[in-house]
DNA sequence: TAGATTTGTGTAATCGATTACATGAATAAT
DNA sequence: ATTATTCATGTAATCGATTACACAAATCTA
């Protein structure tokens, strides 16, 4: 029951070459269907397992594509994840996961590890700290497809699949607007990455399609925690005309927003609306349910797996596709108003 | 730029053997440092990548092991993962994810797979309608090191990874005792897991311990969401004599237990405590906050890993670890009775 | 200086599956 | 009856790296 049962094994019991065990388990044409029986039976009685390594090196694919993410953890990507392997389990790939806990340096790693690996492609959302390529150009080099989801490094020949946060922030901003509230600000996380500056200007054009006054000072740019949130309502409440909605990039900050709106004395949503961004787990099991944009993460996941597959299905031809999938805002709490 | 470099490749440019350049950049000591050095630079210069696949067909070791949760995106498994992860990723082990998406089947055929693409050992949580163990057994029957955590397959020769459940509830209900609650009710989820029959022996060591009478009648099984929460407490606080605690296994339970309390006019924590199992991620970030029992996920994982890691050293002897992580009892607001 | 030992390298087998090519037997065509 | 064709199967190369074994040259020993 212990070693391991080879197409050799099979041939040598059946006095026949490994040529045609091979053929006859893959059903090529021209075995005898006597023998296709055979092999099959005996295979099956002496627990033949094809050895997937030994296939993967002749044919050169391995059928394991690498994902690589900041952290599996963190709800977004763990969903993200969820989709991926939804997508690609029943189509024979497995899928091999690492973190770069957002150095680039753990990145470089472990891409060189993959490409060892031999892997047929990598699904990757870059580390926030990654300022070079050239690690990536290596998986092109060697013809592997190459998909960014949400961050990605812009770049000929990756395609990549994140959300429209310029259209997220817009309806977030839109929707406060039609509540009414006509000063808003907003909340941003590091603008020096696309995401944050596109929610940004989302908002921002929100605010000036609908005549209202853009206004910098409402403009925050800050950390993606609790405390920043606080601070910031702090720091807003205490302008000459104080705002009385907030759009914030973050679900985390608009947690401490209303949190210390609550301690000041607002009524949140009668006084002062809040919307956050991203839709996380804990925004809909607040006492005031949190109005937020949900990234439809497993849809991420799953069009970047499909828009691999595509890269797979057509090697010779160069893809470069750009996805971009649509937010969904949803209203809860934090922003209900009777109007 | 584009052909794959190989060890032959660097020999014949070299006009040496692929031996010799495969004993050079293994260090083999039978080599004279002129070579070595002179096929370094070559390799490097060539952009050489190992081929692993072709190193583990020939050794037998893939460097690869499966991790099998029932879904990658619910916070308890993909802690557990990270843990896995974190420990294994500096070791040379490449982490392989699938879901089982709590279906046997597809236990079964993602343990085929693995299996088939020679992983070097699987650690997992056992599917909740997992009713047969052929499928663990012929892992076995491979070699292949197994590891469970939270949920196992009581079998020989596997190793497991859980937190004391039992210590769990008990800490939880102690807890509630000695804030001086007298009627203390709990609502566990499936019976017929041995996770939740353990945190209900837990409860009720610690009742009985306290020397408080033990009532079958406040003891609930529930599913495990918002609504089996709201609903239990309605039937809870109908009884002759209503509890005024709740110790419940899982965390969303607790919840819906919260909120109904509050919907029928009770002061949680000072006329009724709450306590919940899980620390998921909401719980600390509820209005008043959720008193809960940490899982320790993270470690589960590293502590999975390292059993793996130790059955892959010693892999003569055959190894059945059974380890048990002490559970962390933290209490926040549900539970933060002023004496 | 002859023999023994060390050192560095090459040859070829191996891991397991696939497949181009060859071959012998059976069958069909003329 | 003889040649052509089809069919089923075997032989051997291949994927890329490792390694036991062999062997020549260099060095050491007595």
């Amino acid at each position: 029951m212990n070693e391991k049962v080879t197409i050799y094994d099979i041939a040598k019991k059946l006095k026949t070459s490994a040529a045609t065990v091979s053929r006859a388990l893959n059903n090529n044409p021209n075995i005898s269907e006597s023998m296709r029986q055979l092999v099959f039976e005996t295979a099956k009685k002496m627990n033949y397992k094809q050895n997937k390594l030994a296939l993967a090196l002749k044919s050169g694919k391995s059928n394991n594509v690498g994902v690589i993410v900041p952290y599996i953890d963190r709800s977004f990507f763990s969903s993200i994840i969820r989709g991926i392997e939804d997508e690609l389990y029943p189509r024979g790939y497995r899928v091999i996961i690492s973190q770069t806990h957002e150095t680039e340096q753990k990145e470089i790693d472990t891409i060189n590890m993959l490409l060892n690996a031999q892997v047929d492609g990598i699904l990757m959302s870059v580390s926030k700290f990654t300022a070079t390529n050239s690690h990536f150009k290596r998986v092109l080099d060697n013809n592997i497809p190459l998909v960014f989801f949400d961050r990605r490094y812009k770049m000929k020949g990756v395609s990549s699949v994140v959300i429209d946060d310029f259209q997220g922030g817009f309806d977030a901003t839109n929707h406060l607007i039609k509540l009414g509230c006509k000063h808003i600000a907003h909340i941003s996380g590091d603008m020096s990455l696309e995401i944050y500056r596109n929610r940004y200007e989302g908002y921002k054009t929100a605010i000036e399609d609908a005549g209202l006054e853009f206004n910098p000072t409402y403009v925050i740019e800050s950390k993606n925690d609790i405390e920043a949130g606080q601070t910031a309502v702090d720091f807003l409440l205490n302008l000459e005309t104080p705002p009385n909605a907030i759009f914030s990039s973050s679900d985390y900050v608009a947690l401490g927003v209303i949190q210390k709106l609550k301690e000041r004395g607002f009524n949140v949503p009668q006084d002062f609306c809040v919307v956050g961004f991203s839709n996380e787990p804990f925004t809909k099991f607040m006492e005031l349910t949190m109005s937020t944009v949900d990234q439809c993460t497993v849809e991420m996941g799953k069009m970047a797996a499909l828009v691999f597959l595509e890269q797979v299905k057509n090697s010779k031809i160069k893809i470069e596709k750009k996805v971009q999938l649509s937010p969904q805002l949803i209203i809860r709490g934090s922003s209900s108003k009777k109007l």
